[in-house]
DNA sequence: CCACAACCTGACCAGACGGTCAACGAAAAT
DNA sequence: ATTTTCGTTGACCGTCTGGTCAGGTTGTGG
């Protein structure tokens, strides 16, 4: 944490803008402080500093710092949803999860944070975004599972259980945001280059679907 | 957290028994508290409670948070290593891979809590353990990826990359002890049966060996 | 130009936190 | 029996945290 820049803040300009790019700032400073420190640990002033604010302006434009937290947490899952529509009107499993573990790996690479704060999320018992477990996320895991139901069926996989298959797929991917510090460690305490990144895609890929048995 | 029960406190007996006994008695409440709560979050008082200790009774034996903090992480680290010897000795990937998923499935299980802080640990940046990481760990990896090619050029297994063969199974195993509440969540909200748990293992070990081209 | 609303912030507060300590009790060594 | 060591604990302390607030500044519509 120590000796980490501040978060960019562009010029305020007119007040509607303010207020945008204000809560932007907050909202990314917030993401990497609760990620790097967790809940408990993070404060109010680190990500004040962070954004380059006083710390009361923070509580202008969010109440609490659970608040705040609830707003990081749901701006993730958002994007996570986004990326699931690789899987629909994907003709078969190849394109279909293929093409999710591509945006999945992709979204380990430019939202390390928010996976991390997820991660950490989950880890607690969810006590912020239960909710959000038990209708979102269950409703589009059972959709999943009856799309992959169907490609075993029409006998384009094996016959492999789709929930478990989902765990691997999220474990595998969100590791290389979650352990990413572990994975840099291992690569002699460099960050993966953009070959070393393409060859991870490349590498899961290949054993996942050779796995599930579509090539 | 709430509505937890208090950690079972054996009986005191000789004094170097008394010792032993609250050791554990609080380094076992110290790792659920650390796991639900993160290091941030948790409280030597709520961790006292949960030991059933007054809280300078800690102090007593942990000079401070941190060194309580850093015998957890010690002690999951101790326990994956054990399971790492179910790879060595093992005559192909089948054997081997199978027993280590088997293994690590099996922690996960039984030892969610500490699986849980070794992850929130690498996630906030290995602050504690980086020397682990450096040292017995990155030795470790390096030895299996040795094994794993051998069994590549000896022909038992596809050409895949040893490393993100690793990551993968890291990831897969772990997920079932760190995001265990997700998983439970979408099992209508009960944990895993010993059944269950049994599929699960099959499951993973039926995707990974076919992954890499094992069977 | 004025008045109103939105935005900003230094100073402050009550509570909780990690950690300390002096005094005490009980077991073990002498 | 006496000393010494180990274990125990309530009370306490300095610090830090999330959150508040009164009073200021800035932009904007009339």
């Amino acid at each position: 944490m120590p000796g980490d820049a501040q978060i960019s803040r562009l010029k305020p300009g007119r007040r509607t803008d303010i207020r945008r790019e204000n809560e932007r700032a907050i909202l990314e400073a917030a993401e990497k402080v609760f990620a790097e420190a967790g809940f408990g640990g993070a404060t109010m002033q680190l990500i004040a500093d962070m954004a380059g604010l006083p710390k009361a302006n923070l509580h202008y434009y969010f109440a609490t710092k659970e608040d705040l937290y609830r707003r990081v947490v749901s701006g993730i899952f958002e994007i996570w949803l986004d990326a699931a529509s690789s899987f629909d009107n994907a003709p078969g499993p190849v394109e279909g999860i293929g093409a999710y573990i591509d945006a999945k790996m992709d979204i380990s690479r430019t939202h390390p944070y928010g996976s991390k704060v997820w991660a950490s999320e989950v880890m607690h018992g969810a006590p912020v975004i239960q909710d959000y477990l038990e209708t979102t996320l269950r409703d589009w895991t059972n959709g999943r599972i009856a799309v992959i139901q169907r490609w075993i069926d029409e006998g384009k996989m094996q016959p492999v259980d789709p929930r478990h298959l989902l765990y691997l797929l999220w474990a595998t991917t969100q590791h290389y945001a979650d352990f990413g510090h572990q994975i840099q460690t291992l690569n002699d305490g460099k960050p993966l280059t953009d070959k070393q990144w393409r060859a991870s895609k490349a590498s899961v890929k290949d054993m996942v679907l050779r796995g599930i048995g579509a090539v």
